[in-house]
DNA sequence: CCCAAAAACCGATTGCCTATCGGTTTTTCT
DNA sequence: AGAAAAACCGATAGGCAATCGGTTTTTGGG
């Protein structure tokens, strides 16, 4: 999957705003531009189809939400991005993981240990929520 | 940037064979499927202004080389794949990895604390070669 | 040194996708 | 029911990968 440099302002908008139709994303984003409303509508339309958005009727229009989470979006870009360069058997995550791990200073390295820590204690957490 | 199907292969061959020319890469990859030397020609040469390969001349044709590894590069494709949705200031690589570690169990978070080690030794070790 | 073969180079085409927007149909609220 | 609002449809432009035919350039052998 790919976005396209208007489909991820409007994911950034969702994000923030929770929920909204067509013309408020159209006030925010592209008013100034000059772009019209229908390029929002098919552009959240087109987000809709890829399964990164969702949407109800209330009164006179849709009211779109996220339906994916900023942090979920990005792994799934990863995901198909690297896809086809990892190897079989591979886990596609630790591979990206040990190529971004290139790019780290030691500092970053325990930033990193520490949010190894945080989602351990999150599992763990919810774990106990669940029982 | 954006890797189409045919350049990744391509990639991953030369990662394997370290220097090939279009030819070999034709008898390789694409001749079962009916693809022509024309087609790798271009590939490769899209790769190069891409800057992905380097070449070199030797007797008729151009022997082409990666010019960056694997993890490099697949490091380079996620940072361009979740460029505009990293907000200011934030590091992408390690918000790259936060989005990832949902998907991890604890046996993965094991695996990355160990890689997380390596790499420091493997700095450590750099850092005693060089003085 | 010239020529045939090999490869590079050029240009055109197809297919896919985003962005854009005008015009028509459907929905909705009064 | 009728006006207004929004959805829906279709068309177009622009960008890029993949594909390949044809022409030019390069090169190594005779």
């Amino acid at each position: 999957m790919i976005l396209g440099e208007l489909e991820k302002r409007v994911l950034q908008y969702l994000w923030e705003t929770l929920e909204a139709d067509a013309k408020q994303v159209h006030e925010t984003l592209t008013k100034r531009q000059g772009g019209t409303l229908n390029t929002i509508q098919s552009t959240l339309d087109r987000l809709f189809k890829k399964d990164l958005l969702t949407r109800q009727k209330q009164g006179h229009a849709y009211y779109y939400r996220a339906k994916v989470g900023r942090e979920e979006l990005i792994a799934q870009l990863i995901q198909s991005v690297t896809g086809d360069l990892i190897s079989e058997g591979e886990d596609s995550l630790i591979a990206a993981f040990s190529s971004i791990s290139a790019g780290l200073d030691d500092k970053k390295f325990s930033q990193l240990e520490t949010l190894i820590q945080q989602q351990r204690q999150r599992r763990s957490q919810e774990d106990t929520d669940a029982n």
